[in-house]
DNA sequence: AATGAATGAGGGTTCATTCAT
DNA sequence: AATGAATGAACCCTCATTCAT
C-alpha cells in the first residue's frame, strides 16, 4: 500500500472542507490546512479551486455510473424477477452514496449553484438517469409488467422519489445500514403505489 | 392599488439577478442597477444582500404553504374522492412555482447552499411537507385507503416525487400549461404503482 | 478652481510610485496610500494596474504629439530660418519633457519592458517620429537644403540623439533651465551635418 | 573543447527566455526547462533570478568593452583616416550586437526597469562611452579635426545616434549584414557635422 | 551534481457595506 | 428617502526559493 500522495490528501480535505463550508465559502488555505500541507501545494495538483470541486463531481459522477444502472430483461421471468432486480440497483447506489455522504451532498446539492461546470456535470447526470427509467418504464410496458404511463413524467416521480430517499434518509441522517430493506420499501410502493387494491382505487 | 415601492422594486430585482446568476455571483449593485436605483438605496430596505434572499425565501415558503396543504378527509367518502383531491392540491402547487419560477428555483436549488438561515427555511418546508404527507399516510391507512407502507420512507418517496416534477418540468423546461394533467398522471401512479395489477406484480 | 479629484490624485500618485520603484515593483496599496485614499478606490477609476500605466504613457505620448512635431517649409526661406524652426522644436519637446520627468523617464525606460500594450504605445511614437524625421531629410534634400544622406539611417540618427540628450540631460541629470540652449548646441551639431557644404572633412 | 556545461546552457537558455518574455515575466521555470534541466538546478549556478540577469548583463559589458572603443590618434594622419577608425569602431560593435542581439536588447531596453544592479551596469557604460566620447571631440578639436562644441552636449548626441542606429536598425529589425556600409553611412552625418567646414548652412 | 516536490510570502482585485451630502 | 463615492477586509493564485533524496 503507498504512501498518501499529496493529491489523496488534498481530495479527500477538499471533499470536507467544500462539505463543511459549502463550495464558495471554503477557502483553499483552509483545504491545505485540512491536508496539512502548503498552500502552494493546492496547485500542483489542481489549477484552481474550481477544477479541484469539478473533479470531484466527476469523480462522483464516474462512481455512480460505475453501477449497473439498467435493468438486465433478459434476467426478468416474472414480477418477483423485476421487483428484486429494481431493489439491487437501488441497494447498490444507496450504498455508493452511503460511502460518499459528503461529495454526495455536494453533488446533489451545492453543485447547481456552486459552479457552471459542475452544474453541467450534475444536469447530465440527471438526465441520463432520467432517461434510462423512462426507456425501463417502455421496455417494461411492452413485456406486460408495467402499465401504460406517461414516461417522460414518471420516469422523473420515480428518479424524484428516489433521489430524496438519499438525500433526506442516506445524506441528511446518514443513515448506512439496511440499505437492502431501505430499498424494498421504496420498491413496493414503486410498483403497487398507495392504494390497497385497483378495486379500491377506482370504485 | 398603491404605486411600486422601491422595496417591491428591489426584491423582484432581486429574484431576477439571485436567479440569473446564482447567489454567490449576484452583486447588489446589479441588483440595483436592476431596479433602478442607487446602490445605497438597497441598504434602506435589506440589512444585508443575505437578508434580501432570506426574505425572497421566507416569502416563497409562506405563499407555497398557504395552499391547502393537507387532505380533508371530511370530504373523502371514496378513492376517487382522495385522488381528485390529491390532484386538486398537487395542481395548486404546480402552478405556484409555475407564478415564480425564479423564486422556486432559488428555493429549491440555491438556498442550501447560498446561505444557512435560507437552508434552514428551506429545511423546515421540507420536514413540513413530509410530514404532513407522513401523517395523510397514516390517516388513509386508518381509514381503509392506503396500504400499510412505511410512512417515513414512503412520505419522503412522494415528496421527491412530487418535487422532482416540480424542478425538472415545471422549472427547468418551463412548462406552465396543462398543469392539471401532469398532475392526474402523478397522482394516477402515485396511487396504483407501475405494475399492470396486483396479480401480476405479485405472482 | 475645482477640488482636486480622486482619479487627479491617483494619476499623480501613480506616476510617482511607478516612478520610484518600477512598474513591476509598484504596489497599488502604495499608490492609494500616496494619493491618501483606500486601496478599492484605485478601482473605481481603473480598471486595473497595468491599464493605469497605460493611461499615463498615453496622455505622455499624446503631450508631446501635440506639440509641433513637423517643419512647415512654408515659412522657412533660408537656412537660419531651417535651424530656427529646428531648434523651436526640440526645445518645446525638451520643455514636456522636463515638466514631466516622471512620466517621460517612464515612457522611455520602463515601457518597453512593463507592459506589451504600453510598448506599443512608445514603439508607435517612435516610428511616427522617425517617420516624420525622415520625411523632413526628403524635403529638405528636394529644397536643396540637405545634402542626398540615407533617410532611414539617418532618421534615426537624428531621433537617437535627440532622444540621448532628453534621457541623459533632462530626465536623468534633471536640467531644467537654458533647454534653448541645449537645443541650439544640438541643431548646431546636426545641421553641420546635414546642410551642403565642403570641406576640410573630405579633403 | 569542453562539454556544453549546465552553466553554459542555463545562460543560453536565460538570455532567450528573458528577451521573450521580459525580465518580470520570465519565469525560472522556463528557463530549466529551455535549458533541459531540473528546476532546482539553476540554483546551482545562480543565488537568484535576479543574480542570471546581472551575469547576463555584465558579459555583455565586458563583450562590447573588450571592442576598441577608443580612437587611435598615433594612426590618424588626415581626415579620412579619422573617417576610417570611427567605421572600423563603430562596424566592430553593430557586429557584436548583431550576434548578440537578445542580450543586447535586454542590455539597453530592459535593465534599467528589470533591476538596481543591472540599471548600474548599464548606467556606468554609458557614462563610460559618453566619457570616451566627449575625449575624442576634445582630443579631435585640438588636433584641428573638430569644430569646437560643446563635448557634454555633443558627445550625448553621438551615442545617442548611434544607439538608436543599434535598437531600431539591428535590434529591432534585425539587420546582420552590410554593417560597414551602416557605419558609413552614420560616420558620414556625423562628420560632416564635426569637422570644420564652411558652406550652405551658415551663410 | 542533479532532482522536482514542496513551500509560503506577497499582491492584485472584488464587492458588501458605509456615510456624508 | 435617496444617492454613489469611498472603504478595506478578504482570498485566490503565482512563483522564486529550498531541501530531502
Amino acid at each position: 500500500m503507498p504512501a498518501k500522495t499529496s493529491a489523496d490528501q488534498l481530495l479527500k480535505a477538499a471533499a470536507k472542507v467544500y462539505h463543511q463550508r459549502g463550495y464558495h465559502a471554503a477557502k483553499v488555505s483552509e483545504i491545505t490546512r485540512e491536508a496539512g500541507v502548503a498552500q502552494g501545494t493546492f496547485y500542483l495538483y489542481f489549477p484552481s479551486k474550481r477544477q479541484a470541486f469539478v473533479e470531484l463531481m466527476e469523480g462522483f459522477a464516474r462512481n455512480i455510473s460505475s453501477a449497473a444502472l439498467e435493468l438486465d430483461w433478459e434476467r426478468i421471468r416474472n414480477g418477483e424477477d423485476l421487483r428484486q432486480q429494481l431493489v439491487d440497483l437501488y441497494t447498490s447506489i444507496f450504498q455508493i452514496c452511503a460511502d460518499n455522504r459528503d461529495v454526495a451532498d455536494l453533488f446533489f446539492n451545492a453543485a447547481p449553484s456552486a459552479d457552471e461546470r459542475a452544474a453541467a456535470i450534475r444536469e447530465e447526470f440527471m438526465r441520463g438517469v432520467e432517461g434510462i427509467s423512462a426507456q425501463s418504464l417502455v421496455d417494461g410496458a411492452e413485456r406486460g409488467y408495467f402499465r401504460a404511463l406517461k414516461a417522460e413524467t414518471i420516469s422523473r416521480a420515480i428518479v424524484g422519489m428516489f433521489l430524496n430517499i438519499v438525500l433526506r434518509t442516506i445524506i441528511a441522517e446518514g443513515r448506512t445500514f439496511r440499505l437492502r430493506e431501505l430499498a424494498e420499501d421504496l420498491v413496493d410502493f414503486e410498483v403497487r403505489g398507495l392504494f390497497v387494491s385497483e378495486g379500491a382505487a377506482t370504485k
